[in-house]
DNA sequence: GCCGTTTTCGGCCCGACTGTTTTCAGTCG
């Protein structure tokens, strides 16, 4: 019940509206984070800062839309308090922040651009600005040539020479990683090292091992003994892929990557992350292992949290453990679960520590049991050679029977994706007997289902007839065209797309990809209604490139009694590994496996099919 | 600016690394 009641808090459930990414927080969010950053500049109290930069970051996760919320609602949203709620409601009312005009009129907007640059922070850019006259990022580059710093206090040579090397980061500032892309590097850092003999352990942490869909720097941490360290670093930053160490110290290590690493094994380009990315490496006893772990995987804002229950009860924490604040005696320090018991905790995955009311759960021992990767049972969303997948019907069957599914569909494309190979309706009638004939000869082995992801066409019709779509198992109804929509108009096409009576999942529904495409901004709020009334699942999509529908919206559809689907979409071989990341979003989101169609037994999966017509 | 089973004022997490420093400020996570 505690767990029902923290979704909606931390959602803001309320009968609001709940939009996809609304515009309004979206706006407002940019604004207080612009206007952080130049209160930084000016020199304002820290804490005044943090304000600011917590109320953006509480806005842009915010699935409910603050333009619809009431007054009371808006306050007691953690991170808005009055003076954050009187700004809101003044933006909502007027379209605009008289405030922030004025702030961001005392600081060049190059000025604070200065910040993007590694290494500058609102110290140094003051003084480029207030004593060295330096206005954006040009003036700076010119600066850096002349030598005109060098007479400013406390810029040194390799001061000047640091700023000089990190102003081409400037513009890779805020670029993140697929967590796809993340994933592959991680491992493949973890697997140049593990074989060293005086690491004992080592995995990734930071927000990779929280799921986040992007990775802004790997977080690598390792246990070894103290004499070892040394001896680790230098095999570290001496990796192939690293092209520049920004720091390199008795515990801890920071490295960039170059940009087409062998590491990252993208097989795409563009995206987000053009460039390399970074790496931190930090060094722990074993002894301290669990603390650390639990530092280096954050959040940071998570950590806050702790540190702050930690001083409550007589005691300090950071990464080397938990200890009594008096005598520095040691409490926990070896595992994650010691340190979350002595302060009173249930241990929390990984993947909720992003203080939204987690700490308050594992307080009441009351936090959801999360989907495992190995609770999904079924793959209901997937491409053969019929349309534009790599595998025949009965290799992709095989593949998924060889992963322990009892269940596979075959849903290829409908006609209108003619890039895609799209299935006529003609074609799609023989395909289904394709379909059936595998089904029964790998009876036993996998129940192979006939279906179709059927284009959701931009009025809201289905792309192929009723009479159809009758004959298939599985329909998944996705969006691919008419990606701009305006949200009103996209609702109501997906509203008519819910109440097809053959309709069994709403596929990837906004369409997006993740730093390319923004996608659609459907009322998520009236979808969900719809889809649990009409008893159908809405799909969290686990291809890295969509994850879609995202964490914030999974939370929301399952606080709304919706059913979800997660697919991995799978193309060809290896998307089936996609998986990984479909569960990681869904467990973001809170979700438990009774959530999850794909988790159903084959039987119950059978009937809940059979329910949806 | 936010917040409160030590509450409406007085706090607000903690440590590593770097560079320019003779003991520390700034930045980062």
């Amino acid at each position: 019940m505690l767990w029902l009641l923290w979704l909606g808090f931390a959602l803001g459930i309320s009968g609001g509206k709940l939009v996809a990414m609304s515009q309004t927080n979206t706006r407002l969010s940019r604004i207080f984070q612009q206007m952080a950053d130049v209160l930084e500049v000016l020199g304002a109290n820290r804490f005044k800062v943090i304000a600011f930069q917590k109320a953006a970051r509480v806005l842009g996760e915010l699935a409910e839309d603050v333009a619809v919320m009431d007054s009371k609602t808006l306050r007691a949203v953690d991170g808005i308090g009055k003076g954050m709620a009187d700004r809101i409601e003044a933006f909502v009312q007027t379209g605009e922040l008289a405030e922030a005009a004025e702030l961001m009129g005392k600081v060049p907007s190059g000025v604070v651009m200065m910040l993007d640059v590694p290494g500058l922070g609102p110290k140094t850019v003051s003084v480029l600005w207030r004593e060295a006259g330096l206005n954006d990022l040009d003036d700076l580059a010119k600066a850096l040539d002349t030598g005109e710093l060098e007479k400013l206090a406390g810029f040194g040579k390799k001061k000047i020479e640091n700023i000089k090397k990190n102003l081409v980061f400037a513009k890779e500032a805020g670029k993140r990683a697929r967590i796809g892309e993340a994933m592959a590097m991680a491992l493949w850092f973890i697997d140049q090292l593990k074989g060293l003999k005086q690491v004992k352990r080592i995995e990734y942490a930071g927000s990779l091992r929280r799921g986040k869909e992007t990775i802004g720097d790997l977080d690598l941490l390792v246990a070894a003994d103290a004499d070892d360290v040394g001896g680790i670093m230098d095999a570290f930053v001496g990796l192939e892929p690293v092209v520049d160490v920004i720091a390199k110290g008795k515990t801890k290590s920071s490295v960039r990557t170059g940009e087409s690493s062998g590491a990252a094994g993208s097989s795409k380009g563009g995206g987000i992350s053009g460039g390399g990315i970074q790496v931190d490496l930090r060094v722990v006893p074993i002894e301290s292992y669990g603390a650390a772990l639990m530092y280096f995987t954050g959040s940071k804002e998570h950590n806050v949290r702790l540190r702050e229950r930690a001083i409550s009860m007589g005691m300090k924490l950071n990464e080397w453990g938990l200890t009594k604040q008096d005598s520095d005696e040691v409490v926990a320090s070896g595992s994650e679960e010691e340190v979350f018991e002595a302060l009173g905790l249930a241990w929390v995955p990984p993947e909720l520590r992003e203080d939204r009311g987690e700490v308050a759960l594992a307080d009441k021992d009351d936090l959801p049991l999360l989907i495992e990767l190995s609770d999904i049972k079924a793959e209901l969303h997937t491409h053969t050679t019929a349309s534009d997948g790599m595998w025949t019907i009965e290799q992709l069957a095989l593949a998924a029977a060889e992963r322990g599914f009892h269940t596979v569909a075959i849903t290829d494309h409908s006609k209108g994706q003619v890039q895609a190979n799209g299935l006529s309706d003609e074609r799609l009638e023989k395909h289904i007997v394709a379909v059936r004939r595998v089904a029964e000869k790998l009876r036993g082995k996998i129940t192979v289902l006939a279906g179709s992801e059927v284009d959701i066409l931009t009025d809201g019709r289905l792309d192929y007839p009723d009479s159809l779509l009758k004959e298939l198992d599985v329909v998944v109804a996705s969006p691919h065209a008419a990606l701009t929509q305006e949200p009103a108009k996209c609702t109501a096409r997906f509203l008519k797309a819910i109440e097809n009576p053959y309709v069994t999942i709403m596929g990837h529904p906004t369409g997006r990809l993740v730093g390319r495409r923004e996608g659609l901004s459907p009322d998520m709020g009236a979808l969900f209604k719809a889809a649990a009334e009409r008893g159908i699942a809405m799909e969290i999509n686990a291809n890295h490139w969509r994850l879609d529908l995202r964490d914030t919206h999974a939370r929301a559809a399952i606080a709304a009694g919706v059913k979800l689907a997660i697919n991995t979409d799978a193309h060809g071989p290896g998307d089936l590994d996609q998986l990984q990341f479909g569960v990681l979003t869904a467990r973001r989101a809170g979700v438990t496996k009774s959530d999850v169609v794909n988790c159903m037994t084959k039987a119950g999966l059978a009937k809940w099919l059979k329910s949806t017509r």
